[in-house]
Order: structure tokens, then sequence, then C-alpha cells
DNA sequence: GAATTGTGAGCGAGCGTTCGCTATAATTCC
DNA sequence: GGAATTATAGCGAACGCTCGCTCACAATTC
């Protein structure tokens, strides 16, 4: 299980490539460029580029000419993929939202069991954020340059993915596997350990510790904080 | 002990007013306006709306014209107080590392056990970062737009910070008190926890948390996390 | 050869910063 | 004590520059 990180983000279509065809798919409207062939990989580095360079300095530092320099493209022919700088910020958004709807909250089989699918959430979490690195940690500090509506979207967003925890830990609970006082809070409390493995990756990288591995640190801690007696 | 949350702010000097008094008393030298009565006030109404408004759109966001309407004062006025914008972002982040050096790591009386100095280092990260709440956020979210020198310094910081709770933990598992495969991880998992009161405080809030009573909750479910039996 | 895609100089707006100036407070001088 | 002088603080229009974005045109594709 170990092993299956890199098989993990295609088996999802977590790709740049594949996420530049969904994209394509679902914005094609607004996209002057018409054939995917010639659209497809042009997105895709247009957006690789554009979390790189928002990465290292914030979106806001990152001028449209970097962007069209590091990408590849002229001035003119960025601004056919995208109709101004927020058009950027919103698609990074869907791509993130929609991958978390996808491949985060659908049950896998074998989930029936609440210890099963806790520990299913927390590790999709943690390989899922780990394939769309840039994007999450882009979500995350950027959602502040949102318009109100967006933002709000993103807030939901956040409340509903701390549901899926909270739902998940509720269910231990009434199986009596897990005792907590508040589910809700104990939820609130696994987010920021998920949240940290995409935002502080150099330290998790720099300690040699993989997504499997933290996924399973994340779970044990979880689980004895939860009262699981540790051999269990 | 939970109606002492004011009382920490003021005994420990982290009132905009107090904050800007050691400020202007550090980096008086490259503030062209010398009267301490009439540089801290102003100092402190500047930096309080430059951390509102990055709050609110970010650092980079902020125009300097924003900021000076905003604080009151004219454009000129603005930059006697400052050498450039990059300046006012240093001058945010210094105050950040005195609180945290001053505040944070000092042993408190009684804090020999170390079930109490973990405790202790919890609830004084939460009250530090509540009272400094903006300053905090700000240190965080715009580490990107420091210079490399400052952004290392950031990063060890975060890491020494790290290191005191990961002595805490070791303490305690020489104690025979905790038990964790190893303390560095287990202090790993503990920072963000401690980072989600200052980073999403807006959800906090909405729940009606008090900093003391999440302190608790954090005490409690790491030290659960770390083997210690429920009523203990 | 028509449709599609790409080009990059150029536009006006807004940025951070400066500087010549005024207003006010403090000090000196008789 | 009060006039004269100096030091300090505050002001905001203006400067050079970079920003996001456009458009007349060239190149490519089928």
């Amino acid at each position: 299980m170990d092993v299956d990180t890199p098989a993990f983000a295609a088996r999802h279509g977590l790709t740049a490539e594949a996420i530049a065809a969904r994209l394509f798919a679902a914005h094609g409207g607004r996209i002057r460029v018409k054939k995917p062939k010639v659209a497809v990989p042009n997105l895709a580095r247009l957006l690789a580029a554009a979390l790189d360079i928002a990465g290292r300095k914030g979106f806001h530092s990152m001028s449209m000419r970097d962007l069209a320099e590091a990408s590849g493209l002229s001035m003119g022919a960025l601004y056919t993929y995208i109709q101004d700088k927020d058009t950027l910020l919103a698609l990074i958004l869907d791509a993130v939202t929609e991958a978390v709807e996808r491949v985060l909250a659908p049950y896998e089989p074998g989930e029936e069991d609440p210890r099963r699918r806790l520990a299913g959430l927390i590790r999709r979490h943690v390989l899922l954020s780990d394939a769309m690195q840039p994007w999450f940690a882009f979500a995350y500090m950027e959602v502040k340059a949102f318009h109100r509506e967006a933002r709000d979207h993103t807030i939901a967003q956040e409340l509903a993915t701390e549901h899926l925890f909270a739902d998940a830990i509720a269910a231990g609970m009434r199986a009596g596997v897990y005792r907590a006082d508040d589910p809700v809070m104990a939820a609130a409390l696994v987010k920021p350990l998920l949240q940290d493995w995409y935002l502080k990756r150099w330290k998790h990288r720099r300690r040699g510790t993989t997504p499997d591995a933290y996924a399973a640190t994340v779970t044990a801690f979880v689980e004895r904080a939860l009262g699981v007696a540790d051999g269990a």
C-alpha cells in the first residue's frame, strides 16, 4: 500500500494534463482556443507555471508578464485561455473543489467499518493533497484574494470536509470504538493535521516522511486521542 | 483561570500600544519622528491599519494610499515611520518573533512537572496568539513575501518553537507519563493544532470556543494521544 | 483560402516613493 | 515674558515605473 502513491494520482486523474482536460471540458465555452489537442497542453503549462510562481511569491505578486514567459505563451495567447487574472484564480479553485468532491467524499469498498472509514478518509486526504500539493496550498493561501462569493464557497467546502470527518467519528462513537466529548470538535482538530501536509511539506520532506507514513501517523495519533487502545 | 485572557495580554505587554512602544525602542533610529509621545501612538495606528488591511486582502494588495488613509496619516507622514513597504513587513515580523521569545519560551513557576510544562506551553501559545492574532496570522500568511534572509529566520523560529514542544514531550517520556514513537514527530503534530487557533479563528469564534477552552481541549487531545489515561 | 491560433508593442490606471513646502512645538536670547 | 529662531512633524501633488489587458496584424492549420 505504501508504493501506491503515484498510482493514486494516476487512478484518480490528478496529473496536470488530466486536470487541465477536465477544466477545459467544464470551462471550454469561455476559452477562445477550440481544439483540445492545442488547448489542453497549453492550459496545463499555464496552470503549472501559475502555481509555481504564485507558490513562490504569491498570486498578487505574479505579473501576467512573468506568467506568459514562464508558460511559454505570449501575452495575447495567454489571454485567449483566460478572461482576466481573476479567472485564473477561479479556475484553480474550481479544480481543487472538483477533486475534493470526486476523490475524498465517496465511500470506498470496505469502509462500512467506522475505523476503516476514518483511516480511509485520512489517507485519501493526504494522498490527494500530496498529488495536488501546489493546488491545495494555493487554494488555502489565496482565499483572501477571492471575491465574497468564491470565499463563501471555499468556507462552505472547508466545513463540508470537516463534516465528513465528524460523521466518521460520530459513527465510531455509536459503534462504541471511539470516545469524544464532541465529534465536531474532534473533527476540527483532525483538519489542521491534514492541512499541515500540504502547507508545510518542506518540513515533512526534510524528515523523509512519505504520504502513507504521515497518514498512518495521523491516524494512530487521532485514534489514540479518540480512546482506541494502543494495540487494538 | 478562564477569566485571565485579557489580563494575560496586559501582563505580557501585548496591547497595540505596548508593542508599538517596544518596536519604537528597538527601531527608533530608523524612524524619523523622534518624540515617543508622538511616534508611538501613530506607529500603533499604522500597524493596526496595516494588519487589518493585509488581513483582509493580503499585504501585496494593500496600497500605501489605502494604508495612509486607514491610519489617518498622509503619504509623507507614513514614510517618516517606515523606509519602504518592506520595512513594514520586517517590523511586524520582528514584533512576533520578540513576543514568542519573551512570552512562550521561558519556564513558568511549577513547570518542572512535564505534564504541567506541556500544558503551560500549549496554553501560553494559544493565549499569546489570541492576543496577537492579526500579527500571527500575518507572519504565517506573508512569509512568502519576505526576502530569503527573513524567510530563513522565520523557518528557524518555527523549528525552534517545535523544539520547545518536542523537549517537553521527551521530558514526559523520560518521566514515564508520555508514550510516543518519536517526540519530534509528536511535536510536529501539536504545532498545526495551535496554529489553527489564529489561522481559522472565525471558525472557533463561531462555535463560541474561548482561548482557555481551546487550550484545554488541545491539551486533553494531545495527552490522550500521548498515552495518558483519561481521568489521570 | 478561410478559420484558427499566436504575436508583442502599446494603452491608461495605479503603484511605491519622493520632495518642496507648511504648520506646529521647543528652544534660545534679550 | 515674549519675540526670534530653530527643530520637528505633517502634507499631498508629482515622478518614474510596472501593472493588467487589448488589438491590429502575422503565422499556422486543415
